[in-house]
DNA sequence: ATGGGCACCTGGCTGC
DNA sequence: TGCAGCCAGGTGCCCA
């Protein structure tokens, strides 16, 4: 599911519900995350009190009294608040529940995503320590999209999506930014010109902008904090069109895999 | 340093 | 109806 946009519409939504309460108990019904959930887990953030619902590319970050909740949602998370007794249903992991009885439920019927406590300044800690600036802050631009692409040979779309280089772009956004940008997702990185590199640097940002105004992708089974989906869907311009016509041009929108993963453009309006 | 491929999982869909 | 095969929004890790 989720890529920036998603996650940033999971923060906005379970924000006002969390902050401020503090935890009364941590329940993990299923370890077996990405990475096991410590058995020490609950105890050590129960009766801490929640002070800030922030994110990081596409971790979440649960500020505590001491120290930070770090959840991802890997490909198929997300995250719900719901009332005090709600019954459980397939694939729900973890339930964090508040002073108020409110339920924080995640559900991740692929378990990629993961749960960890980090005690210090998690933006040291080794799963974020390396990432790219966000790209919707003024850290990424034209000038930093230019330099880190000089010398790369990996095609561009693979580059975007690697979140040492650039953060928050998945699949689909990395589809959708190239086509907004006009440039062609197999080109070598080191072939953009200085007007490609601006022209992506702001396409990255107009999409995830965008799709966050949407509250995000929802192709299957995605869902904000509220259970609703997301309506970006509806302004794709590439991504899971094959084959129809391109919205700008009506030429086919083409289909290929790159790094293992579907890529979509349109070969007339993509250079 | 860079890049490529695999692994981790479940479920939905297609075609025989 | 059953089953095999393929596909899916992520990313850490191992190897060349």
């Amino acid at each position: 599911m989720p890529e920036l946009p998603e996650v940033e519409t999971t923060r906005r939504g379970i924000e006002p519900h969390v902050v401020g309460h503090r935890i009364r108990a941590l329940r993990v019904h299923e370890p077996r995350l990405r990475w096991r959930v410590e058995a020490s887990l609950p105890a050590r953030v129960a009766g801490q009190k929640i002070l800030a619902a922030g994110r990081r590319a596409k971790y979440l970050l649960l500020a505590l009294e001491r120290g930070t909740l770090l959840l991802h949602l890997g490909m198929s998370g997300s995250l719900r608040v719901l009332p005090a007794g709600t019954p459980r249903g397939k694939h729900d992991h973890v339930d964090l529940v508040l002073d108020t009885g409110t339920l924080l439920r995640f559900n991740d019927p692929r378990r990629f995503g993961s749960l960890l406590f980090v005690e210090g300044d998690p933006q040291t800690h080794p799963l974020l320590a390396g990432l790219a600036p966000e790209p919707l802050s003024a850290d990424f631009d034209a000038g930093y999209l230019w330099r880190v692409t000089r010398r790369r040979r990996v095609a561009v779309k693979q580059l975007i999506m690697n979140a040492r280089l650039v953060v928050g772009v998945g699949n689909i956004y990395a589809s959708e930014a190239l086509f907004r940008a006009r440039i062609r997702p197999g080109r070598e990185a080191r072939r953009l010109t200085a007007r490609d590199a601006a022209a992506l640097a702001r396409a990255i940002r107009t999409v995830l902008a965008n799709a966050i105004r949407a509250g995000g992708t929802t192709l299957r089974d995605f869902v904000g904090a509220d259970g609703a989906p997301g309506y970006f869907r509806q302004k794709l311009f590439v991504y899971e069109r094959a084959g129809q016509p391109c919205r700008r041009c009506r030429t086919p929108i083409r289909r290929r895999v790159q790094g293992q993963r579907a890529t979509y453009w349109c070969p007339q309006c993509q250079q």
